[in-house]
DNA sequence: AACTATTTTCATCGTATGATGAGACTCATG
DNA sequence: CATGAGTCTCATCATACGATGAAAATAGTT
C-alpha cells in the first residue's frame, strides 16, 4: 500500500520500497495468494495477481517464494495449534467424541486463522496432487486413523470413514457451496443436527 | 487420428480433413475437454491442449465452442435421463426413498455416461461461478427440495440437507478424493452402511 | 563514513495463451 | 461442372505468463 501510494501520489523519494518487517510482508503474500487461489484456482493464480493483491513487486513474490507449488504448500499449512485442537477432538471420551469432533470443526471453519486455510486445502486439492496427498495423509493417517482408536466394535476404520465423510459433505454444503439450509444454519443448531450421527457412527448399532 | 496420421505419413492427400459426423467430432471434443477441465482445472485447460487430447486442430474447438464457458457448459450437462433417475429415486415411497436414493448416486458415478460429468461438475464449481450455480440450482431447487416433499415432520429442508450433505461427503471421499476406506469398498457395502444415515435423516427422530 | 549483506525494483527474455481472418477443402445442389 | 454453404486448417496477432539478472535502496557492522 504504501509503495502504490508512493508512485501514485508520485513523492519525490525515490520508488525503492523501505524496509520493511520480513514477516509481515511474507504473511502478506501467503494470504493474497490464498485468496487468488480460492478465487481463481491454482492454474488461475498468477504471481502477477497475487502481486498486485499484496500489493507488492511481481518478482519479490518470486524472491520469497520460487516456485508456485512452495506458495500453494505455505497457503495450505494449517497453524500447528489446529493439528493439536484435532488431536484432542478425536481423542475425547467416546461417549462424548462425536460432539466434540463437530465444534471443532465448526469454529475452525470459523476462525479468521484457520478457516481460510480449510477452504484453500479443500479447493486446491482437487487440482495439486500435492495438496491432495497433504490433505489424504491428514485426513486418513490422523483422522480417519485416530477417530477409529479405541473405537469398540470392529469396522473401526468404517466408521472413522464415515464419520469423515459425513463432516466433509457438511463442509461443502455449509462453507463452500454455502446451500441452504446448512449454509445459513447457526453453529449451535448446526451441531446439535450432525453430533447424534457422527455419535452413531462412532459407537452405534451398524 | 486420420488428420495426425496423415501428416505423420505424409500421404499424398491434401492435409485438409475429410467430412466427418459433427456429432461426433463435437462430442470428441467435449469428452477431451471433460477431462482436462478434471486433470488442470478451469484455468489450466487450454484450447490447445483439449485440442490435442482430442486430435483436431485448435481452431476447430474454438469454431464448435466459441468461448471456454460454453465449452464447460458442455462437458458439465447431464444426460436427461440422470435427471430423470433422480427425480425418479427422490420419489420413492419414503420408507425405502433413503435405499434409493444411494444405490442411485452410487450407480451414477459408476456409470461411464454421467460418472465424469459429475466429476467434472463437482471439481469446476469451485471455480466458475457459472457451474457452482448450476450446481447450486440442480443440488438445492431439485435435490433438496424435492427431496423434502412428503416429508411428514418438520424440519424438512433440514432433513433434506442433511441427506445431501451426508452424500456428498461420500462423493468427495470415494470418488474425487479416493480416501480409503470409503473408496476401496464395494458399491454394496457402501450402500448398506450409508442407507441407514440417510432413512433416518429422512423419517426418523431427530 | 565506508563496507557488506539483504531486500526491493525495474527491464527484459522466451514461451504459451485466446482469438481471428484468409483460404483450402468437401459435399449437396442446380 | 459450376456454385455456394458448411467444415476445417494454417498463419498470425496482441497479450499475459514465469523467470531472471542487473542495479538500486536499505540495514547492520565496523
Amino acid at each position: 500500500m504504501m509503495r502504490l501510494m508512493k508512485k501514485a501520489i508520485g513523492e519525490a523519494e525515490s520508488g525503492r520500497g523501505p524496509r520493511e518487517d520480513r514477516g509481515v510482508i511474507s504473511a502478506r503474500i501467503i494470504s493474497a495468494a490464498r485468496d487468488e487461489f480460492i478465487e481463481q484456482g491454482v492454474s488461475g493464480a498468477t504471481f502477477r495477481a497475487i502481486a498486485r493483491r499484496a500489493d507488492v513487486d511481481p518478482a519479490l513474490v518470486h524472491y520469497y517464494f520460487a516456485s508456485k507449488e512452495r506458495l500453494l504448500d505455505a497457503a495450505t499449512t494449517p497453524p500447528p495449534d489446529f493439528l493439536d485442537n484435532t488431536q484432542t477432538a478425536i481423542s475425547a471420551p467416546l461417549a462424548i467424541r462425536g460432539q466434540r469432533i463437530i465444534e471443532h470443526v465448526v469454529s475452525s471453519w470459523a476462525a479468521p486463522s484457520t478457516g481460510p486455510i480449510l477452504y484453500a486445502t479443500f479447493l486446491c486439492a482437487n487440482v495439486d496432487e500435492r495438496t491432495r496427498e497433504k490433505l489424504r495423509a491428514s485426513m486418513s493417517a490422523n483422522f480417519i486413523g485416530a477417530t477409529s482408536q479405541r473405537l469398540p466394535q470392529r469396522d473401526r476404520l468404517l466408521r472413522a470413514g464415515l464419520v469423515s465423510s459425513q463432516i466433509v459433505g457438511l463442509c461443502w454444503h455449509r462453507y463452500i457451496w454455502k446451500l441452504d439450509p446448512l449454509a445459513t444454519m447457526s453453529d449451535r443448531d448446526v451441531i446439535s443436527a450432525v453430533a447424534p450421527t457422527l455419535q452413531k457412527y462412532l459407537n452405534g448399532r451398524m
